[in-house]
DNA sequence: ACAAAAGTGTTCCGACTACACCCATGA
DNA sequence: TCATGGGTGTAGTCGGAACACTTTTGT
């Protein structure tokens, strides 16, 4: 995920003119937005705070933070990533720049969008300030700034994803049921599935693990957990091609 | 394309604490770039330019410029696409946000890369300094900043839209046969199709317009000529699906 | 016993693949 | 007449879609 920085070193005399170029451009603050999403109670969820600014009083707002000086973006969406959820290792990724001149009311911001996905229950929210919280991506309203467009820019940018990626892993347990797994795909896809093919698709796929345990305490027959292969899923990756639900 | 800026206005009073706030974001330059595909003599090429800089003495960049206060970041790459082609109407949309710290030997600046399809005899190079001119994808080297990556990634970007949408007759004259459309497709794709499952695709497709003209001066059997369909398409858009080669 | 969900196979159909011959034109 | 690519149909295969009954557990 993370990328080294390259301390590319130019000689000095070469870099003059680029050096004056780059000072002569016009500059806009820049910050990063965290899509941040889970899934609970069988529904696909956004992480949201109460915005701080006044015009946008009782409205929600993403997760964002400005992009410091020497930091790669992707990094920028990892840090605001970590300071509020307290994970590593979490899915994220770019969805798209957003620069509508006066999307903020304090002036033009450019922002870059990020997805992320990550399993509500393997993490605290770290800081509870303005009711950081849970949000149905459903029924969202009252949202700050353009985020309601950025949300479903990036619940889009999922779907399409999800149908080419098993992504939805990240935002279950470590031990799942297909039923659960199942629930997930129709939430995020908005469809109902058909039970046997569905389970035959990920069989034939061959990246769950089957852990040799069932579910417990539930009030019905219970079901096989299975634990998803990481592994193998990063080794086919490359020639990867699709779920096609 | 063009989005109208609509002109928010809030409570003076009320965005005072914003308007605080973005003063005190850092800022940086940003620049859009345009990656502008185009497809002559079976092969898919890109426009560049000699980079002006002297480090990069010699390379060859894609074209960008700053974005300007107040503009959106489409109608920034849209300006630049016809300051620099003259063309109008021409297919546009933003690939990815670029951001590494030490991407401009100048200091740092970010770029939105975006993605344009055109047809290269439909237009004339408005202005041929610096070595405009057309360059085969296939055989990219020598470009300067980070900007072999971000044509890697726009065509990347394009192959897999392609599959999803008949983007390819932006490239393409407005009468074409069907040869030259299936040259197109192997060309960006890499792979060899099978002539006759790519008609009866797009014969099923329903999108192609029997002109009823036939190929001139080519030294065998002439071909027929099409139109593509946009209307239909952009009616049909809402719910496409895929091409799926 | 009943409720609730787990688990499992088969048939059908549509879509993609592979493949070969005759046709129209220019040289 | 030859070279070149245009134009066409069919059989086989693979994968997705539709669909119902038995099993296991908790109450």
């Amino acid at each position: 995920m993370k990328k080294k920085i390259a301390p590319i070193v130019h000689e000095p005399h070469l870099v003059k003119d680029a050096v004056k170029l780059v000072k002569s451009y016009p500059t806009v603050p820049l910050t990063i937005d965290c899509v941040i999403f889970g899934f609970e109670e069988n529904e696909l969820k956004v992480l949201l705070i109460k915005s701080d600014l006044e015009v946008y009083k009782d409205k929600y707002s993403l997760l964002g933070d400005i992009v410091k000086d020497n930091e790669e973006l992707d990094d920028a969406a990892y840090r605001v990533l970590k300071e509020r959820t307290g994970m590593n290792d979490v899915f994220l990724d770019q969805v798209k720049a957003f620069g509508h001149p006066h999307r903020h009311p304090g002036g033009r911001v450019i922002t870059v969008a990020y997805c992320s996905l990550l399993n509500i229950n393997h993490h605290e929210l770290k800081i509870h300030d303005n009711e950081l919280n849970w949000h149905s991506v459903s029924a969202l309203q009252g949202m700050a700034f353009d985020h309601k467009e950025i949300v479903d820019a990036s619940y889009q940018w999922l779907q399409k994803r999800i149908q080419e990626h098993p992504l939805g892993f990240n935002l279950l347990p470590e031990k799942f049921s297909l039923r659960e797994l199942q629930n997930l795909y129709e939430a995020i896809l908005g469809v109902r599935l058909d039970r046997r093919n569905f389970r035959k698709k990920f069989a034939s796929m061959d990246l769950l693990i089957d852990i040799d345990e069932m579910e417990q305490d539930v009030p019905h027959r219970p079901g096989k957990l299975y634990k998803f292969n990481f592994e193998k899923y990063e080794k086919r990756k490359r020639t990867w091609i699709g779920i096609d639900f």
